[in-house]
DNA sequence: ACTTATTATGTTAGCGCAAACATTTGGGCT
DNA sequence: AGCCCAAATGTTTGCGCTAACATAATAAGT
């Protein structure tokens, strides 16, 4: 043995000392840990009550150095003071919590770039697995992702190439589904106001203006939008200024969010406007609040914490083998028409 | 060397190889990534091509293990859905990711029992740190985290003996404050309705009853509250039950947070009731909404991402070594006066 | 009894990296 | 030139754990 010793890291109880204090070998303990049904009842619970007695806690580094096994699903998302992104957390959590997995979540901040340094800080965790927010990733990202060679779950938005899995649903025909409602509604001068303007809301945007382009219905300046991101003061903001510049016509609104959609509907009743008698608004992703306004606000609902449920559900499917089913899921979403959309 | 040559866990690219094709040894590309200055320039730059070329990510379990550095802060949280927490939340990611460490949030689910198996899994993977929220943790947890000899600071809430840092306001006093504001109003006979029912919330009851009894003006029959989850639509029915039991007196209701004060809000627009004229409502944690609805909504402004980005920047100076100053702070609070309670 | 499974446990080696120590190299000074 | 010091780099070792293999103990079948 070397004299000049090493320093020992802490004091902290290693597998070793339980080992020793219930006279077995090192691996029983770890099997008493990771595979119980593989030692028998009477070794198992005098390695349990070493445990307890030592307060022993495993130290993951040195497991998953070993195993190669991290147990750690990284997640991508882009904002973590959105609640639509929260709860697709919740999703996640929930599910990842209770197979023995931990999350490791990075906020991207909506920056493909960021997103790309923060893959990296993740895959340095050795994850199993990645979930990320929509198809956006760069060149370099997604190269790092193949050839970490792990199962990676694309969420929120329908991809026509993802990556490998993919869970969300389609924001263009969500578009295309409100304005349809509000046209059937009897409103006929669709306006849209936007922010942030992210993959998503661009695909909302784009299949509202397809449906009314093909009823020779959609115009430009209807269209209200900005890269700021969004809140309930901007909704307002951007409504006053559609109003303004076409409010004489514009008889119904699409919000692209619901925080533009409250300001909208509180900015509305401050300028003496009715909703819905003299403009309707619907919002979208069917917040909490949306249904218990007055007037009511009409929205499209989306399961979004499904939505992280079923993400880690393939993966952990996958991970353990198992039949993973559809790669691409398409989870739906409902347009609830409430009573800001209700004029007739 | 033994014949029975243990199969490579992957083909991943290690810093031996990296070493190998800069012609350097394994602790100078080390040094490369955690040392740079100690490495001459030639050296680095050929380290950090090889790096690049053969798309190296360091193994983060390996490099714990070797220098008992993990960069990961552990955080502990009671709930995903709630933007309290989120935001906090928010705060210390900004903080830590800017400062090189990771963050391994865990959601508790309000329950001690629940914190004391998550932090013993936020233990096992070595955390340089641990936030916490509140001080109702079992014995148990905290006897872990004494052993652990790691940084902890405990937010949200003022604690008497923090196991370590504080950062957080008074929830009594906030209660409090809202009494005397609502008195000082106009208001006369105040009701409370509150949800969730944890120690904030009844610190925050506490405080506002101390003020009322002080002056002879608290009734039991006066306060409706339940230990449901909060919600908008529970904020309408507590407004409901209350008013039912004591709306001919109740001038004014405090509600334990926005959510509820937003569903008292919204009910009583419902019920016919004038705010504030009728009814004087003030929520607390004061929500972008609440300052756009119709009144608008008085409610109690809490630091929430400061009190992230303060406990983070604590334990980055901690870990520093640095001076960390007062190890308990009170961030104190606002109350936002609106129109609804704005009667005289 | 004797082989053959089966179950329970132990031995050895190494996962990938960085701390500690050792060595070399290159000025800067007298 | 000779010396010293600092900067740059290398060698060795072990962090704590688990896969793979080896062995021992027990049960089951013939």
């Amino acid at each position: 043995m070397s004299t000049r010793a090493r320093k020992k890291h802490s004091q902290a109880v290693t597998l070793a000392d339980v080992a020793q204090y219930a006279g077995v070998s090192g691996i029983t303990v770890s099997r008493v840990i990771n595979h119980p049904n593989k030692v028998s009842q009477a070794t198992r619970q005098a390695v349990q009550e070493a445990i307890d007695m030592l307060g022993y806690i495993p130290n993951q580094s040195a497991s998953s150095l070993a195993s190669a096994r991290s147990r750690v699903i990284g997640v991508a998302i882009p904002s973590l003071s959105n609640i639509v992104f929260t709860d697709v957390l919740r999703g996640i959590y929930d599910v990842a919590g209770t197979s023995g997995y931990k999350v490791l979540m990075v906020d991207t901040h909506y920056s493909a770039l960021e997103e790309e340094r923060m893959v990296r800080t993740l895959l340095s965790q050795s994850p199993e697995a990645m979930i990320l927010t929509g198809g956006e990733q760069t060149q370099a990202c997604e190269r790092l992702l193949l050839k970490a060679k792990i199962p990676v779950v694309q969420i929120m938005d329908l991809l026509d190439e993802p990556m490998d899995m993919n869970v969300g649903v389609s924001h263009f025909e969500a578009g295309a589904a409100v304005a349809e409602q509000l046209l059937s509604a009897g409103y006929g001068q669709l306006g849209f106001i936007g922010a942030r303007m992210d993959k998503r809301v661009r695909e909302r945007l784009a299949g509202f203006k397809s449906v009314l382009e093909s009823r020779g219905r959609f115009w430009r300046n209807f269209v209200q939008v900005t890269d700021r991101p969004s809140s309930i003061e901007l909704g307002g903001e951007l409504f006053r200024t559609l109003m303004g510049q076409a409010g004489d016509v514009v008889d119904a609104v699409f919000c692209c969010n619901d925080d533009l959609a409250l300001g909208a509907l509180f900015e509305s009743q401050r300028m003496g406007l009715d909703v819905p008698g003299d403009i309707g608004l619907c919002g979208f992703n069917d917040f909490e609040v949306s249904a218990f306004t007055n007037p009511s606000l009409s929205s499209v609902a989306v399961p979004r914490y499904q939505m992280g449920v079923t993400a880690a559900e393939m993966i952990i499917t996958a991970l353990n083998g198992g039949e993973v089913g559809p790669k691409k899921r398409d989870l739906g979403f409902e347009v609830a028409l409430r009573q800001s959309t209700d004029h007739l």
